[in-house]
DNA sequence: AATCCATCGTTCGTATACAAACAATTGGCT
DNA sequence: AGCCAATTGTTTGTATACGAACGATGGATT
């Protein structure tokens, strides 16, 4: 009978002796965490196809939309992208056009963030697609399990 | 193709038409997923401090420590890694000298992954800490909570 | 006003991630 | 034997991720 992943850390904790045996790979949470992001991400861009945007993209043009206008790094911080992550996603944004970027009048450090009319367009246009895309994910799982699946997830992701 | 009053009215109703603002980026699995990642990443790498590992090649070096001797492809099928991200993992872990390479005598096309005497003993200094790491991910959840997060976690990782 | 510290955005270096193309090899099928 | 499809590992290109250092600017304190 297999031990549960708390037993093991449990056993951890009084300091027992431990080979690497004991770690199984496969029920870390970490492990999990990067498994199901995977999967995520592929069904992701399966499914977001024509729109030619990766989550971060989408998750960038989405606030954005919802918050109007803001700087680049406080657009991060309400998306949990560092500054330099930021830069690049914004940078590639800005290339196809969607995003408009300029100076802030007020505080010359900052460049102000904006979509243009393209990006509030195309915005619109995968609202739904991202619902889809979440549902999707979350197909495994029963409509109760899911909800209790999302109230655990957002508890580990301060 | 601009939506009448009347019809934005309806479809709202039925709850089929949406708007950007109707896309909550924090209530979406996807990005909840990431954060958890991020957060679980930024742990391990407090954590793990003197040894020195990524996540990646921690996982590498359990799970060679576990099977013993694979080839490239098949320790990255054991760790959801593809075949490129693999082959720089290993690369480090061999320029540290914690992994051995030789041919396959019975497919020349196969390499031979094997943890070296150094790399055995690492992997027997960092089991529990991967373990400590798992719980501290998990700390923000009561024990029942864990065991049903990791189930339907679980799930959503194929 | 002068100074100190925080914040802003950029750049560099390292490490995942993965699609796609590639050469070498293997196994199955005829 | 000969052919063909699949597998193995590498490389290239693009996109996250993030620590660290940097110059420019802002606010606060004296």
């Amino acid at each position: 009978m297999a031990l549960l992943a708390t037993d093991r850390a449990e056993m951890s904790a009084r300091s027992q002796a431990k080979d690497a045996s004991d770690y199984v790979l496969d029920e870390q949470v970490g492990h999990l965490l990067r498994r199901a992001h995977q999967r995520h991400a592929a069904i992701f861009l399966e499914m977001i196809d024509d729109a030619q945007l990766t989550p971060l993209q989408f998750g960038a043009i989405m606030k954005l939309a919802d918050v109007g206008q803001t700087s680049q790094n406080q657009l991060g911080r309400l998306t949990a992208m560092d500054a330099a992550t930021m830069q690049g996603v914004i940078k590639r944004l800005i290339a196809r056009g969607l995003v408009v970027r300029g100076p802030d009048p007020d505080d010359r450090r900052r460049l102000l963030l904006t979509l243009s009319a393209n990006g509030v367009a195309l915005a619109g246009q995968v609202v739904q697609r991202g619902l889809e895309i979440s549902a999707k994910t979350l197909e495994p799982l029963s409509a109760s399990e899911r909800e209790t699946f999302l109230k655990l997830l957002a508890r580990l992701s301060d």
